[in-house]
DNA sequence: GTGGTCTAGACCACG
DNA sequence: GTGGTCTAGACCACT
């Protein structure tokens, strides 16, 4: 299933796992009608609670992306597809994301400076236009 | 001082205001012996609380960045200077974290995406090299 | 048979299938002696398992609202009769409660806020008198 | 406050605290601005375990309703203004709602029983148009 | 055995 | 002291 989560992350693991569940989801890793690990499951998977992972199914299912069938499991939604991204533009993201990490490690910069770059940038992307 | 905060954001404030000011001392922005705002401005400034950004420059004068001195103020310590990119290598990482987050904005990606791609990335290459 | 169940509601199947169940029986679309559908035949057309047909059944037998005969079949009970509403009552309730749904709907109240805001009138007229 | 929950109802807590709030700031109970209870009052107060209560008041926040403020507290949100009803609409519907809710008592059904009929009912209008 | 609700209580970020 | 996250564990609804 190749989800990580780091407990040491500023980034609470909610939205850790949240991000990562919707990543796969959009880079067609999930496809509608896959169904994800049960929520007890993954939580062991991951040592985590499974409140915790409950707690994002339930937000990722608000947004659309799950379905949680009470006495079945959870699955990908089928709305899903519309949002996947093809193959091509994903490793392209994935290329360009690795040379910059590179970048920034010969360079000397945390990791958390990237992200704080990447925020920042996306900000003033987004309210230019 | 072009710093920015975001309330919003799962991070942390005092992760967001450290790492913020850490790219602004890498990246050359602030130079050994710049003076940094008074903790009370630059709350004012960010409309958040005085202990945060207290707490913040706590941090960095404990890494060695900032160097507090009582009574006067607060400056960008000496040490730093070795640790500085050159113009060239920032405009590049910048120019090249633009490139991503336009694609990743063309490809539907939202920004918590990408820093977790990031993170996972990272993560990657520190394993294997 | 016209019975429906939201898989959506916060409330329990069970509670919901339970009231519509009671309901037709108190306001007479059920009689005395009538046959209910098979707890399975009942089940398929709700989507439903059965075992939560059956509980449902089991309760109202309980209740004396419904007859069980094994290897025959489920019947209203004939203790049933005294209970039912007579035709022009019903209809008057059911007036009324369209009347107030429409009001809502054009007041911008949700359903959800409704039923509380009946939840809570019953309570405070049970409560007086 | 005037908030009340009951433990016994097959409704859930949290869905209760969540339409009851909703209601008071629909009606105008609650207006823009005003504080509500913290977190913990709240939980003392309506001998709930204040988890549930932060629950229902990051879900309204999602919704609009309310604005969290760490370190702060909870407000009832602005943009709430335009939804609120007129006292006049209010009245009326409180008043009709009793009326039908003294009409069941009398005819003999249960709280549980005109809640599902609404419930039906409601679907009937809402697909009708 | 699956998801869902609720509790009790610890610890953190923020003001 | 306020909201936020996380844990551990109980009990319920549903298949």
């Amino acid at each position: 299933m190749n989800i990580e989560i780091s407990k040491q992350s500023a980034t609470p693991l909610y939205v850790q796992l949240n991000e990562q569940i919707r990543l796969l989801i959009h880079r067609g890793a999930l496809k509608p009608d896959d169904a994800m690990p049960t929520v007890r499951t993954l939580a062991v998977q991951l040592k985590i609670n499974a409140n915790t992972v409950a707690r994002v199914y339930r937000d990722l299912q608000r947004d659309g992306l799950l379905r949680l069938q009470r006495g079945i499991g959870t699955f990908v939604a089928q709305s899903v597809a519309e949002q996947a991204l093809n193959q091509e533009d994903y490793r392209m993201i994935r290329h360009k994301a690795l040379a910059l990490i590179k970048d920034c490690n010969q360079a000397g910069l945390r990791v958390g400076e990237l992200k704080q770059l990447i925020a920042t940038l996306w900000k003033e992307v987004a309210d230019e236009g």
